[in-house]
DNA sequence: AATACTTTGTGCCTTCGTTCACAAGCCAGG
DNA sequence: CCTGGCTTGTGAACGAAGGCACAAAGTATT
């Protein structure tokens, strides 16, 4: 992650904390506030808020000092850092149950993410509409990734072929993949692979569990550290 | 006792990326390997092996000088630490799209995973079977948490009634949850959240696949004041 | 038994991230 | 215009995590 070509721009740990604000901002605007402040932004999203402030800052100063923030000018400014001043275009490959699930969330339009194709190599599974979108088989990748201008791929295959497909993904030219395939993807450098594995943040969630039980005993209070 | 388990004070870092170890060695026990060094565990997770060697040591020293690891041994240590002893009962509340692939998601099995309930306030949905198991109302969370010895809540209702649920889900003594909502969840320190927003995972993949695009430029990458 | 070889466990240094605390800057009111 | 009250932006201290490099400790070989 941290390694390699990462321009000296902005941390990686403030890039995962953007999405957060801007829906934080989204959701104030919605309710009709136009101005926030740094304490006010940071206890909605609950973080520090210098830590914020310091995010933001990374972006330029776009606060007023006194004042706080313009809520509609600095989402505008977060999205732009994000590069989300168009629609990203998402395909999704695998169409179990997870694939399915994805295709047919309905938290992705309102946050600059479209789902503009499904894949499958299940010929059973091709050319079955699944929430308003026809299943294309995956050698069609590149032909798709060009027309539509696909910058994204989630991988919602089993394990097994996740890398064999995520090599073509590759070939086809998206540099960005979403992996739900509980293994790891051995890509080029310049890839940018991002995981989500459940039964991972389960077992993280059962040692801490674990620890609070045994936890309440009289001995060491040591380690009473917040996650995250 | 004395000898074993002396897990003390086990970094945050190390703790997230012992369930992906336990996973690659359950895969490398599937294919009749028995022994592990640091350097061939670490290139199969994509990780430093020095690092690898570190967390392992948090968990005392189960490697052998100049031979490597255990496979058997080591997986059973990490299952031990992650308190994955017994398998962990999980509760599912929200039966929308992504409550329904959760359900029917079938990598948890093997992994420690048990869901034992699934919950909806929708009478509309209450009592229909999803993956095996009846949808319960979600006022019967207490009285099923204790019978069933639920110790992790899967959170995927809508954001709008996330904090509300969630309020429900600690009184009724769970206090580690993994909230799919997109929203931010204000609830006492001693309980575990661990959040997956899957739009915010795309924003982030959107801003380094912006990054690689402008990355042959000289210029500044993040300056965008002539944008109105 | 002694030597050669392998791999762990860890001390130390570097890098990255967080938090504190305060000067700088802006607004409002008199 | 000046004063007082807020809030930003950031230098500096602190802490956590990462990675190098090597002594320690084992196996294999002669």
């Amino acid at each position: 992650m941290g390694s390699a070509t990462e321009r000296r721009g902005i941390p990686d740990a403030t890039v995962t904390r953007l999405p957060e604000y801007l829906r934080a901002l989204t959701s104030l605007a919605d309710t009709g506030v136009t101005s926030v402040s740094s304490e006010e932004l940071a206890t909605v999203v609950g973080v520090n808020s210098a830590k914020l402030r310091k995010d933001l800052s990374y972006l330029g100063s776009y606060g007023v000092r006194g004042v706080g923030y313009d809520v509609t000018h600095l989402s505008d400014q977060i999205s732009s850092a994000l590069g989300l001043t168009r629609d990203q275009a998402v395909a999704i490959i695998g169409m179990g149950n997870l694939g399915r699930a994805l295709a047919a969330y309905n938290g992705f339009a309102s946050r600059g993410v479209e789902v503009v194709a499904l894949l499958d190599h299940d010929p059973a599974v091709i050319g079955s509409r699944i929430a308003g979108l026809t299943v294309e088989p995956v050698a069609d990748l590149p032909r798709i990734t060009s027309e539509r201008e696909v910058t994204i791929a989630m991988l919602a295959t089993p394990a097994g072929s996740a890398q064999e497909v995520a090599d073509l993904v590759v070939a086809a030219g998206i540099t960005a993949i979403l992996n739900f395939a509980p293994t790891s993807l051995e890509l080029p450098a310049d890839v940018q692979v991002r995981k989500v594995d459940l039964a991972t943040e389960v077992q993280i969630l059962a040692f801490h569990a674990q620890q609070s039980r045994l936890g309440g005993l009289p001995a060491e209070p040591v380690l009473t550290e917040a996650v995250q």
